[in-house]
Parts: structure tokens; C-alpha cells; sequence
DNA sequence: TTGTATGCGTTATCAT
DNA sequence: ATGATAACGCATACAA
């Protein structure tokens, strides 16, 4: 039973006409008689044709210069991954004449944001790819690159109003719910929880808010009832301990029983809690970073959500190709999955494939 | 900044002789002047050439026929994803040339499995992919491929002693920690724990065996001491109900705060608690069936272990075409990741891609 | 031992 | 409006 590829030339044969009037009909480039162009059309149909990209992509030898604007992964080693993720999409992708070019900004200082992505503007790119950790910054190049007519792809932060060709990342408000449940099953008797916004500027970071609305309403619902829920931002400085505003915190709340963190930056948590002998309070954060790992496997951290960064410039640079490349229809918006880590299945996720 | 493709004109123009002779060197089929050779080796890695894998796959016409030995969907329901994931990558793969011939058995018969394995053998594909649930039965078979010189791959259950060129699974054992992992998450106070190996021949299926010790070593090391493990295989006949062999280990076991069922089968012990009322009792158990997903949205299964049933079938196919069609060293075990699952971060497992 | 010609499926150009 | 043809990079049969 072999089936054999239909080609231009088969759908030409039965047309009774010759690849080139098949060609302008899948291209739409007109200059063919209507019916020939109907019964082409058919013919297509009923064969099920489709495209061989190997051999169109062997004949455009059109490249297409994609730009990663993506913070230093030297700085914040968060974003060594998502580096990692769409390396590995490039080699992949080489093949069909893809190259990417990164314009690594400072994730702490908006005026290096602001001079990268400049120089994109300046290169031109056929795509972007853009971790847009700076809203307002962001705004007027998204502008700019809309009329440019050059696609981009937003991840790990979404942002509502402007029109990217696809946003891949967490759904923050399941995500919010989903450490409520596993919380929630550790722990027996009523008492608080605290979300910890860890040295984040909340007014800048919708989806931390909706993290945590997605939290507080698993607990105001169904069975989760009965817990006092808290929320609060802590902020302090690099070297500074975290001790005192937390010290204060369990002050005010002597049936504290766990924390959620909703950033990656449960390991400074954990880092008191250790230090206090609290290990009695569970604890969830985000992220596979060295620091949280430590904890995960001293379970003081009982379970990391991951965030799949990998997965998140992997799948970026990749729909940025289906787009351009492959021509294929984009979703919108591409959730990745929320993965609960513990010690035990942690190597699956450290090093996918 | 271009990057030019280095071609093998390219190497046979600096060495000034022509694509024939390069094309001979690189393949090492001889008849080609030893200066010459190496003046050729030479340039090839000065300009560090690759091949362009999509010229070659567009010139080699061959085409690679495959085959799949799977149990029947329409009778497991569980074999539903692997089928799906086998197509998936034959979609994906279609282009190179790989042709899948599904080869479907009765997973309750060991005779239409070796009927359908003879048939198989008869086919003489090019590589197959077999989940061997009939151990004694499948050794034979094994031998003979070997013979043939037909690759397999096996997926789903693990065999000792035979050789494939790859098995795609889960680490038993990990499995097995994971599990005592989130039921001790779940359990303040210390009680018994129910290891249920439901209507399954325990003597057939070793990988049972070893997430029992999986689980087992978790809670006899470390932090999980204080509770008594009993394990227990429950047989009854399809329309009989559990009760009555649960009401036994339920009166022997009074203190029982939680039951990890080794398979798929979990819906039925949450139906049995959910009749009686023990809806404090945790429940974990396997693989996102649709049974299992209806108790997963009640909360009477807290948890689910999600094998990854459909990427066993993807990347199964996809060991075979890396090493038939790319020619890639495949690693002898690929264990997919422990999804843990929950009613918050089901559909991104149920639906992947 | 070496070089040339051909074809894989698609596309673009160029006669007709 | 249509069809023939060349080219993309590689592999190979065959001529030299």
C-alpha cells in the first residue's frame, strides 16, 4: 500500500495542463482561464495536495533575520533558558534559512530596554521575538514595528492592546489557582497563607496580579473555604536579609501555614523560613533556578511551578517561523503548561528534550 | 552580515576538482586520489561544511515504512493517545518519506497479539514501534527482528534483556517516589497507606513491582517514616463491584488515610470511596482517562500521574525516523517527564501541542 | 581515478 | 493565457 506524495506535476497531468498554470493557480498570480482555474481547483481538493516545503525551501534561498530581544542572562540567570529554548529552535530551523540575531538589554534599566530595542528598529528583522518585562517602555516600538509590517512575538509577560502575532507564556490566573490547590492539599486545619510579591513592582506587573487573584479565588471557593488569605509586597535591598519585614509578618500572624511566592523568588523566603526553623510552613514558588533548587530538594520548598522558559523562547522563535516560513495560521495566544515540580520529577524538566 | 551555505561546489571549486570526487570523499566510497582526499578533508573542515539535509531529503526518494504493534483502542481506552501520537508524528514525518501501517491486537488476547506479530514480521517494515504488554509471548518475536535487522522501539512497558534500540517510557521507580511524595504532602498525621495493584497480573508486570518500591523506599527513608505501607492486588470480574474486597482492607485498616493505585484503574477505587463516604482518604493514581478525569474534577482523585501516553507514541516514531532517516545516535532509554496533574492544570496536558 | 548529466518538487522567468 | 525550462544542493549512474 504505497501512497505516493501528490506534486504539482500530478495535479497538472489530470488537469490536463502543465505545472506552471497549476502554480499560478496555488499562488493566486491570476493570468488562467477560469475553468481551467476551477478544475485545478478541484483537482486539488480532491488529490488533498499539499505543499512539499523541503523541496520550496530548498528552491527560495530567501534567509528570514529574526531579533530576540531578551534580557542578560548574566544578570538574572531566569533567563538563561528561554535563551537556551530558542538556540535550540534556530538549529533546528537553519535548514529553512533562519537566523537570529540577540539584542540582550539589562533587565534592571529600562534606558538599555529602550537602546536595544531601538537597534532592532534600526536592523530590520523579518521577526521579533520580545520578553516586553518593560510595559510602558515597550509601547510606542510596538507601534513602530506594526508599521514596519514586522511581526512579533510577546513572551513570558503578556500584554493587553497591542497586536502581537502570538503571545507564549503561563495562564497567570490558573496558575494562581493551581498553587491554591496544591497548597490547599497540604494542609489540614484552617489558618493564613500570605502571597508574597517578592521585590516586584506590582503596578508594572499585571500578571502577578492576576496570579493572585486566580489564588484568592480557589480559596473563596468550593472547598478551600476557611483560610485567612494575606497578601504583601516585600521589598528590600540585594544584601539586605529579608528577616525583619518577614519577622514582622509572623508576628502578625501566629497561624501562619504557608506562602505562595509569585515570582521566582521563593528561595529568599525559604532562606528565613530555615533560618527561623519555620519549616512547618509550606511553601510554593516559580521557577527552576539554582536558588529554588537548593530548597526543593531540602523541602523547604514543597512544589516550584514551572514557568517553562525553555519551552518559552523555543515555541517563540517557532511561531515566528510557522508565520513566516511555513505560512501556517498562528493562535493568538499559546499557554504553556503549568508544570508542579517537586524533588522527584524535577530531571524531566531540568534538562527536556 | 550574510552567512553563504557552504556547498559541496564550493569545496570542490577551492580544491579545484569537481562535486563528484567531494561527493565521493564524503561519502568514503573510495576511488579518489589520496592527495587529493586530503587536500578535500581539508577544506571540508576549514570551511566547515554541513550537509544541507533538506537538498538531501529532497534528492533520496526512499521511502520508509513503519510499523506500529498497539493494542486496540476501541477496547482500552488508554491506547487512544498513543495512536494519536504515532499519527501526529507521521504527519510531521511525511515529508521525509515515513509511512506508518498500524497493526492493531486485542489487549486481553495473547493470541491475536502474536497473530498480528507474525504479521508484522511478514510486512518486513523498516522499523517498528511495540508496546509489548504480552511479555512471554513478545520475546520470540523479539529474536526474530533482531535477525531481520529491523530496529524496534518499545514504549509503555520496559523489558530487560532484549535489545532495542530504544525504550520510551517512565522511570518506575521515580514514579513510585512521586507518588509517596504527594500523598505525604497530603498526610499530617501518620496512618496507613494502601498500595493497589488493580486487576493486574502482578507476575507479568514488573514495572508494578518496581513503583511499589519506588514508593515504598520513599516513605522508609527520610522525612516519610511513621507510616504503614500494606500492599494489596484487588481482582474482580468487569460488572462485579469493588466493594467487597475494599470493605475488607477498609475493616482491617481502620487508620487508612490514603490509597496510590499503580494504574489506570484509579476510578474505581475513587467510586468505592465516594459511595462510602471516605472522601478524607487521598486518592493518586494514573493516566487522564476519561473515568479517571470525572473523580479528578470531583476531587475524590487528588492527583493524577500523567504518562504521557501520547508522547510515547510521538517520540517513539520519531526515534525510529532519527535513526533511519537522519541517521542520529538515539539514546537506549528516553524516560518522559512525571506530569503531575490536577483539576487546575488538566487541559494542557489532555490537549498538548 | 575523475567529471558530467540527470532528477528530486517547487518556483520564477521567458518564450509562445 | 499557457507551457517549457532552469535552478536550488545533493546523490548517483555513467561516461571519459
Amino acid at each position: 500500500m504505497k501512497k505516493r506524495i501528490v506534486r504539482i506535476k500530478d495535479i497538472a497531468e489530470k488537469a490536463q495542463t502543465s505545472k506552471g498554470t497549476v502554480d499560478r493557480v496555488l499562488h493566486n498570480r491570476g493570468r488562467v482561464a477560469d475553468d481551467v482555474r476551477e478544475r485545478i481547483l478541484g483537482i486539488i481538493k480532491e488529490l488533498n495536495y499539499e505543499p512539499n516545503f523541503i523541496a520550496q525551501s530548498l528552491k527560495s534561498q530567501r534567509t528570514f533575520n529574526l531579533a530576540a530581544l531578551i534580557p542578560d542572562p548574566a544578570l538574572d540567570s531566569y533567563w538563561a533558558a528561554p535563551k537556551t529554548g530558542l538556540e535550540k529552535a534556530e538549529k533546528e530551523l537553519r535548514q529553512y534559512g533562519v537566523y537570529i540575531t540577540p539584542f540582550i538589554f539589562n533587565s534592571h534599566d529600562d534606558k538599555s530596554f529602550i537602546e536595544k530595542a531601538k537597534e532592532v528598529t534600526e536592523e530590520k528583522p523579518d521577526g521579533l521575538l520580545i520578553a516586553p518585562i518593560f510595559y510602558k517602555e515597550a509601547l510606542p516600538f510596538f507601534k513602530e514595528w506594526a508599521e514596519m509590517g514586522i511581526p512579533y512575538v510577546l513572551f513570558n509577560t503578556q500584554i493587553e492592546h497591542v497586536n502581537p502575532l502570538c503571545y507564549i507564556g503561563q495562564d497567570s490566573y490558573r496558575s494562581g489557582s493551581l498553587a491554591a490547590k496544591i497548597l490547599h492539599f497540604g494542609l489540614q486545619t484552617p489558618g493564613s497563607i500570605l502571597i508574597a510579591h517578592v521585590n516586584e513592582d506590582i503596578s508594572n506587573s499585571a500578571h502577578l496580579i492576576t496570579k493572585e487573584e486566580g489564588f484568592r479565588d480557589y480559596f473563596n471557593t468550593g472547598t478551600g473555604t476557611g483560610f485567612s488569605i494575606i497578601s504583601q509586597e516585600i521589598h528590600f535591598p540585594d544584601h539586605e536579609p529579608i528577616d525583619e519585614e518577614f519577622d514582622k509578618i509572623a508576628a502578625a500572624n501566629p497561624d501562619l501555614k504557608a506562602v505562595y511566592v509569585t515570582n521566582s523568588k521563593a528561595f529568599q523566603v525559604a532562606e528565613y523560613l530555615e533560618k527561623r526553623k519555620l519549616t512547618n510552613i509550606k511553601l510554593v514558588g516559580y521557577d527552576l533556578i539554582e536558588p529554588n533548587l537548593h530548597y526543593l530538594n531540602n523541602e523547604i520548598i514543597s512544589f516550584l511551578i514551572n514557568q517553562n522558559p525553555l519551552g518559552q523562547g523555543y515555541w517563540g522563535i517557532h511561531q515566528l517561523a510557522n508565520h513566516l516560513v511555513f505560512k501556517k495560521e498562528i493562535p493568538p495566544i499559546k499557554f504553556l503548561p503549568l508544570d508542579i515540580i517537586t524533588r522527584e520529577n524535577l530531571d524531566y524538566y531540568l534538562n527536556p528534550e
